[in-house]
DNA sequence: TAAGATAAGAGGGACAT
DNA sequence: ATGTCAGTCTTATCTTA
């Protein structure tokens, strides 16, 4: 983590990057800012001091084009560089020229599928506040999905929602399924479904979410105090120690280990405002804490502080 | 009103057939 | 391929302090 003196649209916030992840992120309020989302976008410069027009220079380079914005069109007209006109015989070789360029430019099924994707793509990075590297990487695996094929008969949508979660995944940005299932309109089921299928072809090793980073998400959107937050992440690092987390949702253990901070801090919050800022429901807390009360896997004295 | 208890049901993994 | 089983999470409802 690295500081930066960026101030946040809120209040009082500073902007923290996440170097892993490629996102900045106020520290205050939470808020994914979106400035690095205009790096690649196309640069737009005046040359023309007369009429201040302004001149594109280029479009950006990205694997999330259907062609990776390199498309180079050619021309209508038959007219060499210097505007002569072209002999017969080089008219028709262009003419054959234009021919091919049309068909394998946007004719194949699939780079207009790729097409749709990535346009959808576009929507869901703004959505998210996703960086630049976590829509490449969903670009790209998106890409060879199609490439194996893994995307008939089943929607557009819920592969792309799929790859997007496994890039937000692979770069430790805390995204759930329920994120991508809330923005789309992939039902949870055809999207794990998705999700599990892509792993499983791809040969993709999805690392474990970062269980820190799910305390700071829930921490932030709960508006809970930087103290809690702290004693929270002590907490886990005792049960990751332990090997508590294994087989457990990752919100629902960060949810309940947070409530567990706010009663030792005595900040005052309910089970039902972390639940929801989690995304998991109550009972998953108190089943939970439950838990870790009758496996005794904490220090005597997170125990003690817990019976308080 | 917040928290605890309980029950029913969904979805998926492991394993055997 | 199909069925069963244990384990997890969700939803709903009732009870308790």
């Amino acid at each position: 983590m690295q500081s930066s003196i960026v101030s946040c649209i809120c209040d009082s916030g500073r902007q923290v990057t996440d170097l892993e992840s490629g996102e900045i992120i106020c520290d205050n309020c939470g808020r994914v800012s979106l400035d690095k989302a205009m790096e690649s976008r196309a640069e737009w410069r005046t040359f023309d001091s007369e009429n201040n027009s302004r001149q594109r220079v280029g479009s950006p380079s990205s694997l999330a084009f259907h062609d990776m914005g390199l498309s180079t069109i050619i021309g209508k007209v038959n007219k060499d560089s210097a505007g002569h006109n072209l002999d017969a015989s080089m008219n028709y070789r262009m003419q054959r020229l234009r021919t091919w360029d049309a068909r394998t430019r946007v004719h194949a099924a699939g780079h207009r599928n790729l097409m749709r994707a990535f346009s959808e793509l576009e929507r869901l990075k703004d959505k998210l506040g996703l960086s630049d590297a976590i829509v490449q990487k969903a670009a790209y695996i998106y890409r060879k999905a199609q490439e194996k094929r893994l995307a008939r008969g089943r929607s557009v949508s819920s592969i792309l929602a799929a790859a997007t979660y496994i890039a937000c995944r692979e770069m430790g940005a805390a995204r759930t399924l329920r994120d991508l299932t809330e923005i789309t309109n992939v039902k949870r089921k055809a999207l794990s479904r998705s999700y599990r299928l892509l792993v499983l072809e791809l040969d993709i090793k999805v690392p474990s979410m970062d269980l820190m980073k799910c305390i700071v998400k829930i921490a932030n959107k709960a508006k809970l105090g930087e103290r809690t937050q702290r004693t929270a992440m002590s907490t886990m690092n005792e049960l990751i120690n332990n090997e508590i987390p294994a087989g457990k949702d990752p919100m629902g253990l960060a949810a309940t280990v947070l409530y567990l901070s706010c009663l030792t801090n005595g900040e005052a919050t309910t089970q039902r405002d972390i639940a929801e800022a989690a995304g998991v429901t109550e009972v998953t807390i108190r089943t939970r804490f439950k838990d870790l009360k009758t496996k005794h896997c904490l220090s005597a004295m997170t125990m003690q502080e817990m019976l308080l």
